[in-house]
DNA sequence: AAACAGGCCTAAA
DNA sequence: TTTAGGCCTGTT
């Protein structure tokens, strides 16, 4: 097996509300305390203790991929600090330290654009398990420590895959809704050209022309994967959540440029209190 | 059995 | 421009 790399583990990161707040689909925490799953066609697992986070990469790896996927160049001081600076309500208080530890990742855009696709009308079993049948059978396949693991299948994978391809994995009516995003890709629709030089509101307006992709499929793509933490996705939870604590309406735009980490803890301390 | 699950589309006011 | 049904599939 390969090296684990050693790095310090800071303030704010916590490896089980990270991939337990339901931003990715793909990672599971096995029996050993260690988080595995695939992404950039890569095997990665992590664990940490109190000092240190542990990864199975070499310091290359890291600082080309991990690092930034992690969300670890991030100041999560000064993201709090400006998050509660502009909260005039105490459920912002109780929501950031019941969601201390999350980190928004750098997700690859393409599978998160369809994981969220998946996701809609759905519960977050039945999504993972729909987003390892689509790599399983249409993801290219590779070798990790004498385990086969499969990488997110590529636009072009998916249609030649076809509607109805997808549909035998009981996808259902989203089967349609992924095709329409590949066609949208190979027609020139460019994820990281909204990543680099789109705001939020114009990647919105871009991700919403792929038939089955709404505002909060196309906002949890821009928060998760694009870099857009002003994005304010509003699902089932977070409309709950208004309701309960700001009388049913909320000013996103006065949330500032982390209104969507804010959104993140607000999520993650409705749904603990469940 | 009927309702619901981290939405969105379409048709109809 | 806003609002109700319907939707694949699976689970409770």
């Amino acid at each position: 097996m390969s090296d684990i790399l050693k790095v310090n583990r800071p303030a704010h990161f916590d490896l089980d509300k990270i991939f337990d707040c339901g931003q990715s689909f793909r990672f599971e925490k096995g029996g050993d305390g260690v988080w595995e799953g695939v992404a950039f066609g890569r095997v990665l697992r992590a664990s940490q203790d109190d000092a240190y986070i542990y990864l199975n990469c070499t310091k290359d790896e890291y600082e080309k991929i991990w690092e930034n996927y992690l969300g670890l160049d991030a100041d999560y001081d000064e993201i709090d600090r400006d998050i509660a600076s502009r909260f005039d309500n105490d459920v912002i208080v109780a929501a950031m330290e019941a969601g201390d530890g999350i980190r928004i990742l750098r997700q690859q855009p393409w599978e998160t654009l369809c994981s969220f696709i998946i996701s809609q009308n759905n519960n977050i079993p039945r999504i993972k398990s729909l987003v390892a049948a689509i790599c399983r059978e249409y993801g290219e396949a590779f070798e990790y420590g004498g385990k086969t693991y499969y990488a997110f299948p590529t636009p072009e994978a998916l249609l030649g895959a076809g509607e109805e391809g997808l549909k035998a994995l009981k996808t259902g009516f989203r089967a349609a809704y992924l095709i329409s995003a590949a066609e949208h890709c190979r027609d020139g629709l460019d994820l990281q050209k909204i990543r680099d030089a789109y705001t939020y509101e114009q990647g919105m307006q871009e991700l919403c022309k792929i038939k089955g992709v709404g505002p909060k499929v196309a906002s949890c793509t821009l928060l998760f994967s694009l870099g857009k933490t002003d994005a304010f996705p509003v699902d089932v939870w977070i409309r709950k959540t208004i309701d309960k604590y700001f009388g049913g309406a909320l000013d996103v735009s006065a949330l500032g440029p982390y209104a969507g980490i804010a959104q993140q803890y607000l999520f993650y301390y409705e749904r603990s209190l469940q």
